[in-house]
DNA sequence: CTCATATCGGTATATAAATATCGATAACAG
DNA sequence: CTGTTATCGATATTTATATACCGATATGAG
């Protein structure tokens, strides 16, 4: 891993506590507790007081948090308050479902740009974002001084698209195509495995029926 | 966590294995050292040879592992042998790249049912599967015997869904919504945060443009 | 047939993460 | 104004993970 890693259940966490503060309606008590947060969450209260800790520096004894700033606190940690411009490769069924998920834009990404290589879907345009040539991905990047890419392409391509992306000053992928992308020292990727995903979920499963079987008396 | 956690750093880095394993072509020598595939992966040899070992019994001195077992035993670690019926709830975006995406065939899980509550959207079929309503998702997950369900339905509504489908016999549920779900300690649930992701892979981008700057001389 | 080398597998250490323990503080009740 | 309780934050312990080390084994060269 070229660029520092950051512990990714931590941020998993982080993203937790955030849902949950933001879910929570204004007839809530203003302040609220690490303890209360940990039950909700299922989790320990020492865990989540050490997580806030590396991200707020509110906490009073017996109060418990201000709530609000703590979800500025973590929307600020998390990038939400500072949004970037990303550029997608690949507008398949899973590209045209991130074209059209505005809700990135809440996550502190907007995707300005995407591209593909198929003349059927180039000038066509997908949630109001035209796709481009493929060919113009390094040039258009770097004129749009874009520094995050997002790969939804076949296997076969994503190290070529990454190369392009790279060349055109991107600094950040988020890579959906299961591989092993090869990239300067100074580009981070976030591989997202939905494979391995899977086979733990799987694993789980198969681990669940043994441990509880398979038929549940229920009353239906 | 009810369910038994299982490590992901270590799913992930097998699925890696697995993947770069499989694309290597035909001519390349049958078998593979530990050594080899840490150095193309940018891994550790240990690690390597740990991870194999807890997965498969092959492995030998001077020569290494021989390519073809190590696939099957992977494979069947990953459980891409042992295929899975699933059902998905949420026909938008997301839940149509799902849908239309054959590949996690490969991977053991065949989805075999589509729910929603659109009523434009039922009885029409998302390659090849037909799309139903979602008041029916405890009884058709019962009748079909499935135990996996993946949510892709709006934040608000997946807490609902999720109890529908446990009551439908679902066992193990891919989450795509970012909410914490509650359910009986006989049920799994993996959660895909790409919230969280996001968060990480710009993180990991403010990190890098920090440390080497944002301008890089390219001759371009 | 013997030696050098690559590689595995087990044991040992180092690092990081999660959990437990404890004192300090601040609100509230009496 | 004093005692009780909830909560934070710091330190310590346990656990899990990653890394390093070392002997055993099998191949191929001389």
């Amino acid at each position: 891993m070229s660029v520092s890693s950051v512990s990714v259940p931590l941020y998993n966490r982080l993203t937790r506590y955030l849902n949950y503060l933001k879910q929570l309606t204004a007839d809530e008590p203003v302040n609220i507790s690490a303890t209360a947060i940990a039950t909700a969450l299922a989790l320990n209260d020492v865990v989540v007081r050490k997580d806030i800790a590396s991200v707020s520096d509110g906490g009073k004894s017996k109060i418990g948090y201000v709530r609000a700033e703590l979800i500025a606190d973590l929307e600020h940690f998390l990038g939400h308050d500072n949004q970037s411009d990303a550029a997608l490769v690949g507008v398949g069924n899973l590209g045209k479902a991130l074209l059209s998920y505005d809700n990135f834009e809440n996550y502190g990404l907007k995707i300005v740009a995407a591209f593909d290589r198929n003349p059927d879907l180039i000038g066509q345009s997908v949630n109001g974002k035209a796709v481009v040539d493929s060919a113009k991905i390094a040039n258009l990047c770097r004129r749009l001084n874009i520094h995050i890419g997002i790969i939804t392409v076949p296997n076969a391509f994503a190290q070529e698209v990454c190369d392009a992306l790279v060349k055109g000053g991107v600094r950040a992928v988020w890579n959906f195509a299961p591989t092993n992308l090869k990239v300067p020292e100074n580009v981070a990727v976030k591989n997202e495995d939905m494979a391995a995903s899977l086979a733990i979920l799987t694993a789980q499963l198969a681990d669940s029926l043994t441990k509880y079987g398979v038929n549940e008396e229920e009353d239906y």
